[in-house]
DNA sequence: ACCGAATCTATACGGGCGTATAAATCGGCG
DNA sequence: CGCCGATTTATACGCCCGTATAGATTCGGT
């Protein structure tokens, strides 16, 4: 086709270089050689362009942090995630700026709830896509729509979540894998003692 | 005093209820009673007021975090942990405005270094914070600036943020403290299984 | 009472934005 | 060819924004 692909393909890059907030509907039609009214024609409007290009772009993401996180599948559940942070971790310097387009978007999602539907859904699908890795991993024949799977899944994809926030904010902050590692080895072995009384108190 | 007090009050009333990205001068103008070219005056442009205020209020939230995980020092680590998530998810219910702001803010922070050094600051004093409470509830001695304390405090306050993004996206995709806990408890138990015979490989 | 500095007021400026409109062009088909 | 709908072009519109300017006012020190 003609404008409407050029639209789309001129906003996949500019959200990886310029970020989502400071798109102008000009830059979108200067990237594309296409026509400033081409937008609303094709699209309504210029967000409607934009959240159009950011679903598949983001996709692409979480699937490449999904692929990272499937190697091995005999590591041990903690493992894997030491495993799939530091792949995490190591992957965001080159996408400094997707980063950003990123954390935008979801600025932008509060008031646009097309955007945020296709939020969501793309975490439910990563989540989903962990949880199954997770009940792999156990190997005790767990399901992956264990509740306790989901959680985990969850608690994984806010970890690299929040991991990335520090990062961007302060990359120096932010301690390697290997420490995290070591720092939930001694958190754990201090919650469950090897001497091993009881789990802690929940309902 | 004057305008310059009630311009950093009016700052961060529309901080909690109107969203940092979508305060306009004028919006400061009106809200705090004074003037359009006060802004200028006392604070040098627009950003400049808004990174002034911006760093109090969210000093406070953290401040209210740290509270919470310092409630009963003899729980274990990882029922600290539990604790300060629930407590965390059962707070953004009334923060969601104030999130987003945040998440705004984030985004900001790459143009604009004065705020990005001013929320790294707040990462980090916070972290220390909740490493001291890490290091203080592992009982065995161990200083809050032990790496491992650090690390295990970048992980707890990631795991806030991540699980605030995927609440503000999708409420119902969370899952609840309990359901985390028992996950995590599963996960450990067959990453470092108690009929003990290693910890996973890393150096 | 007076003066200079600090503060406040009113308004103007220039610019960039997203969108709409109307005319030109293209492309398939009778 | 001649038509018509789909697309592309060029441009105009109106809005709102952040900031600057210049004059009025207030206030502390003497």
């Amino acid at each position: 086709m003609g404008h409407r692909d050029d639209l789309l393909a001129a906003a996949r890059t500019l959200l990886e270089d310029k970020g989502y907030a400071h798109i102008t509907a000009r830059d979108l039609v200067a990237a594309s050689g296409t026509n400033l009214a081409s937008i609303g024609y094709h699209f309504g409007s210029k967000s409607g362009l934009l959240n159009a290009a950011i679903g598949t772009v983001f996709e692409e993401w979480t699937d490449q942090l999904a692929e990272l996180a499937m190697a091995d599948p005999t590591a041990s559940p903690i493992e894997r995630g030491h495993v799939t942070w530091a792949a995490w971790l190591a992957g965001l310097a080159g996408k400094r700026r997707l980063l950003v387009s990123y954390i935008e978007a979801l600025a932008q999602a509060e008031r646009a709830p097309d955007l945020r539907q296709q939020l969501a859904e793309l975490y439910r699908t990563c989540r989903l896509r962990v949880a199954d890795l997770v009940a792999e991993s156990l190997g005790d024949g767990t399901r992956g729509d264990d509740p306790r799977c989901r959680a985990v899944a969850t608690f994984v994809v806010a970890v690299c979540d929040g991991l990335a926030v520090q990062w961007l904010v302060d990359p120096d902050g932010v301690p390697t894998p290997d420490e995290l590692l070591a720092g939930l080895t001694t958190l754990w072995s201090a919650s469950f003692p090897p001497d091993g009384n009881d789990s802690p108190g929940h309902t």
